[in-house]
DNA sequence: CATGAATGAGAGTTCATTCAT
DNA sequence: GATGAATGAACTCTCATTCAT
C-alpha cells in the first residue's frame, strides 16, 4: 500500500477483478453454448478460463450464479440492441430490420448462445421460482416493450393493425430468435450467410404475411 | 397357460404391460414437464407411477430412453394432427387454422409439455449427436414438410408469395408453439382462454401480416 | 393320481425333477465357466436352460446354492475319477498317469469348468464362512486323501522320498489343474492336444524332477 | 506459491499424493485380499483408507483401475524378485531357492494377496479381454520368462531335461504361488513356518521329483 | 410346477462446493 | 486472491429374489 497512490491500487485491482471475471463469463460462455448447462463442469470452465476450480467461487456464488450472469448479460445485450435500433431515425420498419440484423449478426458471431438461452430460461423458469429467474423474464419482456413503444405509435397512426404491441413484439422477436438457432439457420439459408437480406426477408414477412398481394381466399 | 385360453392370456397380458407403459410414460410425462428432465429423478418418476424403481427398466432401458419414448410420442401427434388438418377439405387458411386449434387444444390438456420440446429437443441437438435425437429432428422436420405440400399448392397457384414451402410451414408451427407455451398465453390471452380466437388470430397474422390494408410504408 | 400306479407317477415325477435338475445345472456350468460367476446372471441361466427365472428357485434356494450343486459336482466327479484311477491294476506311475489322463480328458471336454474351480473355491474359501465352503473343502481334500493312499504304499516302500503323502497327492493335483486350464494348455501344448502326453509328461516330472539322471549340481 | 520454494512445495504435494495413493492401495489391498474384488465395495476402501468415497478416483479413475493398480504392483514385485535371485553368484538351484523363498517371505508378508492374484487374475483372464488384463498377462509371462533365462542354461549344459525353459519356470511358479496360499500353509506346515525349509523343499521336489534314488518303477 | 413382472437394496460414479495452504 | 485435494449427497442402473397367476 505504498508506492502508487491508494486510489490506483484499488483502480488496478478492481480493473483486474474486472478482467478476470469477463474471462470466466467468457470460458463459461463458449463451454455453455457448446454443451449445455448440465454436462459443463466447474472443472472444465476453471481450465478453459485458466484459473483454480476454487477461484471461480471468488468471482461467482454457484455454477448457477454465474450461469445467470450470462444469461443477463445476454438479455442486456437485447435490451439493448433494442433501444438502439428504436432510436434510430427512419420508419418503424427500418428500425425492425435494423434490429433485426443487429440480433442475427450478434448471434452469429457468438455461435450457439442464442439456442440456450430460448433453452435454458424456459427451463429454469418452470422449475425454479427463484427470484432470479423472475429477473430474467422481466428482463425478457422489458426488450419486447422497447419494440412495443415504436410499434404502439403505428398502431394509433393506423398503420399497423390493432394487435396488442407488446403481443407483436413477441412475435417479432420470437421469429428471430427461430432464425438466429443455428438449425434453422443450415436448413433455410444454407447458402445466403447474408444477415442482411434474412433480416428483410423476416421484417417482410412480418408486415405482410405471406399472402400475395391483391389476393383473397 | 390352462384355464382360459391362451390367446386370452396373451392379450390380457399384453393389455397389461401397454397400460403399464402409459402409466409410466404419463408419469414422466408430468414430472419432465414440471421439473425438467435432468431435475426430474427415476426414484421420483417411478414413485409418480406407483411403481417399482427396478420397474421403469422393463419398460424403457434408460431415462434418455424414457425421454425418447415421450417426445417421439409428441412428436408423433403433431404429425397426425397435420396430417389430419391437411386432409380436410376447405382454403388452405382453414386447413392451418384447423391445424393450430387442433395443436393449441392439445397443447392446453398437456400443459407445459410443449415447452419442454422446445426446451430439451433443441438441447439434445446440440449436445448430443445421437441417433436418437436424429431421428427426432427428422419427425419434427416431417410435420413441416405436411404442412408445406398444403402451402406449396397456394405457391404454385400464386396465392402466396415465394417463400420456401417448408420454411414458411416452420414459421407458422413455430409461432404455434410460442403460443402453446404457457407463460406467453397467459402473457397475452389472459382473459381469452379460446383456443378459437387464438387460432384465427394467428393464422390472421400469418397471412397478413401486421399491416394495415392499403397503407405502405 | 389314476392311471398308472402312484408309484410309477412318483417316478415319473421324480425322473422329470432330475431331468429338469441337470438341464439347470448344466446351463449354469456352461455360462459361469464361460462368464465366471458374478458376471453370470440368473436371467441367462434360465434363458439358457429354457426355463423361467422362477422356475430355477423350485430347484435351488439361491443363486449361490446353485453355484455350490455345479462345484459340488465337480469336486464328486474328481475324487470319483480318483478312486477309479487307484483301483486300477499296476504301478503308482500308471495309476496317477491314469488320473491325469481322466482329469485331463474330463477338463478338456467341460472347457473352461476347471478353471473356475480353483478361481471361485479359493474365492469363497476365504469370504464365507459357510458350512457350504468348508464342504466344498473337504471334498477337495478327499480327493487328495484317496491319492495319498497309493502313495503312502510308495512311501512305506521307499519308492518314493519321504514327503508327506497328502502333500505330495496335493501337489500332483494342482499341477494337473494348473495343466487343465485353457491358458495353460494353449501356451505350452499348442500343436500337442494329445492328453496322453501331456499326463505322461507330468507324471514323469512329478516322479523324477527336472534333473538329468546322473547329475548332481 | 509463496512462503516456501516453489520447488518444495512441488515436492511436499508430490510426496503427498504418492502417500494417499499407498495409503488407498493398501486399503483395497487388505479388503480386496480378505473379501474378493466383487464383494469389496469402494465405501469400504474408502472408509477404510480414511478418505471420502470421491477421493478414491482423484486417484484412481475406476474400482477396475485401482484394482489393476493392486495386480500390476505384484506382478512387477514377482519380476523383481526374480530379477534379483536369477542374478545372484550361484548354481541354479540355489538362484531358485532364493527366489522361493523370497516369494514366500513376501505372501507370509502380505497374507491373503497372492491368494488373490491366482483368483482374479484367472477370472478378468477369462471373462473381460480388455488390454489391461492382457497386459497383466504378460508380466506374469514375464517372470516365468526370466526364470526361464536361467533354466534354459541349464538345459543346455545338460544338467536340465529337455522341457521347455519357460514351461518349467510356469511349473515352478505355480508350485511356489500353491504353498504361498495360507490354507496350503497350515495344512502342510502347520509347525513349520519355517520359509526357508518350505523353499528347500519345494526346490527340491523340482530338481529330483518325488522318486528314491535308485529306485525304477 | 412354471412363470416373469415387480421390486428395492445396493453398487459404482459424478461433480458442485468447501477450505487449508 | 488463487488453488485443487477432499468430500459426500445424489444419481442412474443392476439383478437376485418374491409372488400372484
Amino acid at each position: 500500500m505504498n508506492s502508487p497512490t491508494a486510489d490506483a491500487q484499488q483502480s488496478r485491482k478492481e480493473r483486474e477483478r474486472r478482467q478476470h471475471e469477463e474471462e470466466i463469463l467468457q470460458a463459461a460462455r463458449e463451454l455453455f453454448a457448446r454443451k449445455g448447462y448440465h454436462s459443463t463442469t466447474l472443472e472444465e470452465i476453471a481450465h478453459h478460463a485458466q484459473f483454480g476450480k476454487g477461484t471461480i467461487y471468488n468471482y461467482f456464488s454457484s455454477k448457477e450464479d454465474l450461469f445467470y450472469g450470462i444469461l443477463s448479460g445476454l438479455l442486456d445485450k437485447a435490451v439493448d440492441l433494442a433501444e438502439t435500433s428504436m432510436a434510430l431515425h427512419g420508419t418503424t420498419r427500418e428500425k425492425l430490420t435494423a434490429y433485426a440484423k443487429a440480433i442475427l449478426s450478434y448471434s452469429e458471431k457468438n455461435a450457439d448462445l442464442f439456442q440456450m438461452i430460448m433453452r435454458e430460461v424456459v427451463q429454469m423458469n418452470l422449475l425454479e421460482q427463484s427470484r432470479r429467474m423472475g429477473d430474467l423474464r422481466d428482463r425478457l419482456h422489458r426488450t419486447w416493450e422497447v419494440l412495443a413503444i415504436t410499434l404502439e405509435q403505428d398502431i394509433k397512426a393506423g398503420n399497423v393493425r390493432g394487435f396488442d404491441a407488446v403481443h407483436l413484439a413477441a412475435m417479432f422477436d420470437n421469429l428471430l430468435r427461430m432464425h438466429a438457432m443455428q438449425p434453422f439457420r443450415e436448413l433455410f439459408w444454407r447458402g445466403t450467410v447474408n444477415v442482411d437480406t434474412m433480416a428483410e426477408s423476416i421484417v417482410n414477412f412480418f408486415f405482410e404475411g405471406i399472402q400475395q398481394k391483391g389476393h383473397r381466399q
